[in-house]
RNA sequence: GCGGAUAUGGCGGAAUUGGCAGACGCGUUAGAUUCAGGUUCUAAUGGGCGCAAGUUCGUGCAGGUUCAAGUCCUGUUAUCCGCACCA
């Protein structure tokens, strides 16, 4: 067979493309419309991984095929290219981020473009870019004008080795994100985004859209919202109340004390009547050293203080309890104190126990010498609850109860935390705020944006959180936009989750000066009709980007409630040794060399080849050899092609088989097995001998989302007329699908003995009848009782006998 | 600890949703082509027993339902991922 020269063919087909602009998407607003959107790189210095193949290649081919059946596509890509690496590498080498940024967004783009994806090159998106971040400043001074950016002075996650303020999602476990060091804590004012705002609209949200269903239920689990009652509990000796969050309010009588998280403001407020003021500080002093791993290994040894002189009175049955500082409580959640049942929550119950407190049971069914019942029961020692067995019955009435006497109230809590949003970093989008010492906060006016990060040569890190920017006097000093005196810049920037939280929209018009996308086209392809990404991204980016999304649904900016239509995700690619790939281990693969060895055809073939799309799957270099003998074998075609304008009878009914198979594959992200009929259907034209132009056409239509340069150049080379990528996707014909005649398997006690072949439309009699006609049958059914026998339609007859 | 997922040949993985387990590919073996290596082609390829026709055992493990179970039910083990004192 003659060999295809994949390097020269693959170059050739991509410049023709480029220079035809063959995929960019029209503005014509009569067709129907396609979105199809992957998740944007990072453009790291170490270039393409072979992950972002296969997360692009899916999309990838549910657009080529969109287009084939008359859509308007748009399919694009751009960089999100702020970013701690690059700021990291700069600082490094001692090269500008900017340069930096734009190498890797050149190799990242050589790279693409070798592989043959079929994005909108004109709509590239860079969120570096001042015309971009202009309006990554626009959504975030319009969030400000709505009342959804806050600051506070809190606690924070520092990172020491990053100089950073990191959100709770960045410091999950007590690490950092980035660098994986150990978390301080820190008090410092910062920037918050009012997420929580949106807590019960990006709940309600996910019923309306199409996500894989653990991703929706990732989502419930991250937003996390529960409902119960906030209660008051009255402080003996001062005026003040203790207020506290539960979802058991039924539970009240059974609470023996009250647990304060250890920074908790009463505490200092009231530290005169504290009598053991100096253990409290001993306590909170030794929290605060608790490295991350004390904190997560040793949860079950509770520890705390009971603070001498400061009480609070039960509201429901007047009794006075005492009240502990504990780390077990946490003051980012509910009000930082907790109403303590230790005979139905096992935390209280082990805290009680070890500092001897009573135990009294409300709700009958556990043993509370063992540990705290949690199941369903009876209500006792609970006053107007007793008796009550239905747990919804007594909530609801505690509930009444405590709104009646004005000391309660149902509430309800998410796990979910505002948003912390700055970084002390050059590397991000400037925060459009200024500090003016008579006005307070100000926020840059719409008209002076974009703020410009400055080009400076040093950005390195200040000392103590600072960020960079707070070096520089030409940006720090400004004049206050309201009242003209002297003021100061905010200095800090943007995460980088900023960037991607909106990027889809400008893809829709990205060189708009005058809005950040325009009306009418937002319009037209809003929403995005499929998004594809990685599943580390499913809580984080799609929550945070839905978020401001909805936002700006609610300005009457954007068109429709959800964004994304539909959210799939695609399992990771692993090293050759079944690992995680990463650069310590030596065990990632190079997309380029794989081009360079077999052609782009090849590595796109085979990543979705290589296994079920949305699971990981271990890279082989051997594999790829099978993929590389397909594409010849698929070359091989022009040497056995005849005339003909209709299928061949041998070839009929596989042909429109495959097409209905590849067809509904590539809906069902279940690309591997479109391709394993694809290769079937290969062996099935080699069995034969010949193809004709009529099945070329289709079976070259049928895998040119897979391998488009392959087949283009096929296309080409037999004849036809024009590009295949717009001729238009194959049709099939159920009747044609069904064989006449079938052959099915006869069992005699559920074991295949025999195979038959009937025809397809034969009736059970005759069937049963032809079945035990096989000499086989006959001599094991001889001499038996027939106890059953059945035939299940096209697949088999079972003949059940006994002795 | 809680939540989610997964478990099928030497390997990656299929299996019309309860109907012939192992599609397709890799690898391996034998043969052909070749000076040779590579490529390509043909055939075989889950394990056991058998020269063979066959036969028997087989989808992490133990039970169960059914004419029929990789698929459903009960229990159990292992691995991976996410969350982790959420009141």
């Amino acid at each position: 067979m003659a060999q295809y020269d994949f390097k020269s063919v693959e170059k050739k087909w991509q410049d023709i493309w480029d220079k035809e602009k063959t995929f960019e998407c029209t503005e014509d607003y009569s067709k129907k419309k396609f979105y199809a959107l992957v998740e944007f790189p990072y453009p790291s210095g170490a270039g393409m991984h072979v992950g972002h193949i296969k997360a692009y290649s899916g999309l990838e081919v549910v657009s080529r095929k969109r287009r084939l059946e008359g859509y308007n596509v748009l399919f694009p890509i751009g960089f999100d290219a702020f970013g701690l690496p690059t700021e990291n590498y700069a600082i490094k080498t001692g090269l500008h981020p900017r340069v930096v940024t734009d190498n890797n967004i050149e190799k990242f783009t050589s790279q693409l473009r070798r592989v043959g994806f079929s994005f909108d090159w004109s709509k590239v998106v860079d969120t570096t870019q001042e015309d971009y971040y202009k309006w990554t400043q626009w959504i975030f001074l319009k969030m400000f004008d709505n009342g959804l950016v806050f600051r506070d002075k809190t606690l924070i996650n520092y990172c020491p080795s990053c100089k950073v303020v990191l959100s709770n999602e960045d410091s999950q476990g007590g690490k950092c994100d980035i660098c994986h060091s150990d978390i301080v804590q820190k008090s410092k004012d910062v920037w918050y985004l009012r997420i929580t705002e949106y807590a019960d609209k990006l709940l309600e949200g996910l019923k309306e859209v199409d996500y894989l269903p653990n991703i929706k239920l990732q989502q419930e689990n991250w937003i996390g919202k529960s409902t119960g009652a906030f209660v008051n509990f009255s402080v003996n000796g001062t005026d003040e109340k203790l207020k506290i969050y539960t979802t058991r309010p039924d539970t009240l009588f059974g609470v023996t004390f009250m647990v304060m998280a250890p920074e908790h403001p009463l505490i200092d407020k009231y530290a005169s009547m504290i009598g053991n003021m100096a253990d409290v500080e001993a306590y909170r002093d030794m929290c605060s050293k608790k490295s991350a791993f004390e904190r997560t290994q040793l949860v079950k040894d509770k520890t705390g203080v009971k603070l001498d002189g400061f009480t609070a009175t039960n509201p429901v049955n007047g009794k006075e309890i005492p009240i502990y500082i504990s780390d077990y409580v946490m003051m980012g959640y509910g009000t930082g104190a907790i109403m303590a049942v230790p005979a139905h929550d096992q935390r209280d119950f082990e805290f009680a126990k070890k500092f001897g407190i009573d135990i009294i049971e409300v709700i009958k069914g556990g043993d509370m010498d063992v540990e705290a019942y949690t199941g369903d029961g009876e209500m006792v020692n609970s006053g107007f609850l007793n008796g009550l067995t239905n747990k919804k019955d007594s909530i609801e009435k505690m509930a009444a109860y405590l709104q009646e006497q004005g000391i309660g109230e149902k509430g309800v809590q998410y796990k979910m935390n505002d948003w912390a949003f700055n970084r002390q970093r050059y590397w991000g989008e400037p925060i459009p705020i200024v500090h003016c010492p008579d006005c307070g906060i100000v926020p840059v006016p719409y008209s002076e944006l974009p703020l410009r990060l400055p080009k400076v040569d040093n950005f390195e890190p200040g000392t103590d959180g600072e960020s960079p920017l707070a070096k520089i006097d030409s940006f720090v000093n400004c004049s206050c936009p309201k009242c003209g005196k002297a003021a100061k810049r905010e200095t800090d920037t943007m995460p980088q989750w900023a960037g991607s939280s909106w990027y889809f929209l400008r893809y829709i018009d990205p060189h708009n000066a005058e809005r950040f996308a325009d009306s009418e086209k937002l319009k037209y392809w809003m929403p995005v009709d499929w998004y594809n990404g990685g599943m580390e991204h499913v809580t984080r980016h799609l929550i945070y980007s839905r978020f401001w999304y909805k936002f700006l649904y609610d300005l009457g900016e954007v068109p429709v409630s959800e964004p994304y239509a539909k959210r799939t995700a695609q399992g990771l690619i692993l090293g050759p040794d079944g690992e995680k790939m990463s650069k310590s281990k030596g065990n990632v693969i190079d997309p380029n060399e794989v081009v360079d060895q077999f052609g782009a055809d090849v590595l796109r073939a085979y990543v979705l080849f290589m296994g079920d799309y949305e699971k990981a799957a271990p890279w082989s270099d051997t594999a790829v050899k099978g993929c590389k003998r397909f594409v010849d074998r698929i070359w091989g075609m022009t040497e056995i092609m005849t005339e003909g304008d209709s299928y061949s009878k041998e070839l009929e009914s596989i042909m429109h088989k495959t097409v209905k198979k590849v067809t509904s594959d590539i809906e069902n992200l279940k690309y591997n097995t479109a391709i394993a009929a694809l290769m079937t259907l290969t062996n099935e034209i080699y069995n034969k001998g010949a193809i004709n132009k009529a099945e070329l056409k289709t079976y070259i239509t049928l895998l040119n989302p897979f391998v488009p340069h392959v087949t283009e150049e096929i296309w080409q080379v037999a004849g036809f007329e024009g590009m295949l990528n717009q001729t238009s996707w194959p049709t099939y014909d159920e009747a044609k699908c069904v064989d006449n005649e079938i052959e099915i398997a006869v069992q005699i006690n559920g074991k295949v003995r025999e195979k038959l072949v009937v025809a397809a439309d034969a009736d059970n009699d005759t069937v049963i009848a032809a079945a035990k006609a096989l000499e086989k049958v006959a001599a094991a059914i001889d001499g038996m009782t027939i106890v059953k026998e059945l035939y299940v339609k096209g697949r088999l007859v079972n003949i059940v006998v006994k002795p």
